[in-house]
DNA sequence: CGATTTTGACCAGCGC
DNA sequence: GCGCTGGTCAAAATCG
């Protein structure tokens, strides 16, 4: 063959394949346009599913509402047969229930703390008149009490001694120990040693943090230290100072699985005015306790009644799951003495693109017999913009009737069938939401605007909350982060809520008012936001 | 110098 | 009754 030849016929193979190449190049561009067309015909679909579901959410929403109110409109006139009713939870503790459940971490009852009475030390004398002096003129008026005293109004309350002698709450909150419970009973009053065994909440605050505590806004001094078992990590006690006899106090201990990862337990109620930055703790903590608890009491032993509050980047995100999806995780109180009391988890540690760890950041604290109700604040840690905090938007939680068997969500205390519904919505709500959002994030604020639009507006339509959802739309608030500044330069977290604490300083004239943070604002930056991203 | 932290001791509850 | 554990006290040390 002579040389030319092959020349040709090289020229024209690689031609071909040239030629070829162009074709496949092509005919790749078109497969791909095909396939993005067939993704825009998906996300079509799936923007025309979510609206249907957000209208299917709305109607039952209202639906819900409007069945709650005829509920709570029997419930006032048959309060007391409802109450009786032994639908749910533990037998030893619905009768008092109504009495502790509506307080944080307050002593229900407990009128004076023995330990202390007994004791013939300075420091006896020094804390009966500090109690005396300072617990019994002061008035609770932000963060937590507000909020609860609130819910007592609301509520009845068989007992005298719980609604009369505040005073003397506060000083017996002083002795928040479970220990000194017993104590009570010494004194000879058994009602009040009843009450004391109530739940109690607990708020339980987990957050990543190097510093050694989280920075909430209130003055704390630490007064002990000790390593519980399970934990190599110490846990240390520390009470608020910035009332002398204020009775809160709390307990920072690293997880034992994550040691980035601060567990801080709050337990009390403050009994002065509070510091603006640390009512958002306050509130988020009272909130969160308030769920747990009208969550708790309409929850069945064993089971887990969680909602999920996921923030991101733009979104809120609500959703609920049950025990089973719930992985056990150490809890700062695992004591036999902590058994009496509720726990409830803020988690701002998880992120939600990281799904897998998404539900391994929650407690479940079921075998104290109490249900957890687990909230997520879990936010990108790159993310500017802050999570959500709800302010005092629990002034109806003690309102709500006490007769349902609920399973599987707290987020609705409704009717049965309407819980059903709400729960096989609100299910298939959240598998909808934790695929979106893991598949792609931007739907976070798309949903999360939509919800909380949705329920913000229902919220402003009705004057009374009537669930969960109602009551976090009322006061969630989003927050920038990189407002936040941490307060003694000591302490994380604080972004969290110091961020808050400027929301607030802008809208709030009286720090004893209702946290003015709504909903309807960050609804309504979230939608307009999501429309953005829409158009 | 006052406030705060550290740290060992103490107390009470619970289980065996 | 004893040991274990969680929670608190209080004197000493440290800090600002």
């Amino acid at each position: 063959m002579p040389v030319a030849e092959i020349r040709i016929k090289q020229e024209k193979m690689t031609k071909s394949v040239a030629l070829e190449g162009g074709y496949s190049q092509e005919a790749r561009k078109e497969v791909e346009l095909e396939s993005a067309k067939a993704e825009m015909g998906e996300v079509r679909e799936e923007n025309k599913r979510l609206k249907r579901m957000l209208e299917q959410i709305e109607k039952d929403y209202k639906s819900l509402q409007l069945r709650f109110l005829d509920v709570l409109q029997k419930g006032t006139s048959n309060r007391s047969s409802t109450d009786s009713l032994p639908s749910h939870d533990q037998n030893d503790e619905s009768p008092e229930s109504e009495l502790v459940s509506l307080s944080l971490g307050r002593r229900s009852s407990t009128p004076t703390e023995p330990k202390r009475d007994g004791r013939t030390s300075n420091s006896a004398s020094r804390n009966t008149k500090e109690d005396d002096h300072h617990q019994l003129k002061a008035s609770p008026t932000l963060g937590l009490d507000s909020k609860f005293q609130l819910s007592t109004e609301v509520v009845s309350n068989p007992s005298p001694e719980n609604s009369a002698e505040e005073g003397k709450e506060e000083d017996a909150g002083e002795a928040w120990p479970p220990s000194k419970i017993p104590k009570t009973t010494k004194n000879g009053d058994e009602e009040v040693a009843q009450a004391s065994h109530v739940k109690r909440a607990r708020v339980s605050v987990r957050a990543r943090c190097d510093a050694p505590t989280m920075n909430d806004g209130c003055q704390w001094r630490k007064y002990g230290q000790k390593v519980a078992k399970g934990n190599p990590c110490p846990r240390a006690y520390y009470r608020c100072t910035i009332a002398p006899g204020c009775p809160v106090r709390k307990q920072v201990q690293r997880c034992v699985e994550d040691m980035s990862i601060l567990i801080t337990t709050y337990e009390g109620t403050h009994n002065h005015p509070l510091p603006v930055s640390a009512t958002a703790m306050a509130s988020t903590t009272s909130a969160a306790a308030s769920m747990l608890l009208s969550g708790s009491s309409t929850s069945q032993p064993g089971l887990s009644s969680a909602v999920t509050i996921t923030t991101s980047a733009n979104g809120l995100n609500f959703s609920s799951y049950d025990s089973t999806r719930t992985k056990q995780f150490y809890l700062p109180n695992p004591s036999s003495s902590s058994h009496f009391f509720p726990t409830v988890t803020l988690d701002l540690t998880s992120s939600p693109s990281s799904l897998s760890n998404y539900f391994n950041c929650f407690s479940s604290n079921f075998e104290s017999g109490y249900p957890s109700t687990n909230l997520n604040f879990s936010s990108l840690e790159s993310n500017n913009v802050m999570p959500i905090i709800w302010g005092n938007g629990y002034n109806s939680i003690g309102t709500l009737p006490s007769n349902q068997t609920q399973t599987g969500s707290t987020s609705l205390n409704l009717g049965k069938e309407s819980q059903q519904q709400a729960s096989a919505s609100q299910q298939s709500l959240t598998e909808t939401l934790t695929k979106a959002l893991a598949s792609d994030p931007s739907f976070q604020s798309v949903i999360a605007a939509a919800i909380s639009s949705m329920v913000g507006s229902n919220a402003a339509k009705q004057g009374s909350p009537s669930g969960i959802l109602e009551s976090f739309g009322q006061n969630l608030v989003q927050m920038n982060a990189q407002n936040a500044s941490t307060q003694n330069g000591k302490g994380c977290g604080s972004s969290y809520f110091n961020g808050l604490s400027s929301s607030s300083s802008q809208k709030g004239t009286s720090p004893q008012s209702s946290l003015p943070f709504s909903i309807f604002n960050s609804a309504s930056t979230l939608a307009s936001e999501s429309r953005e991203q829409k158009s």
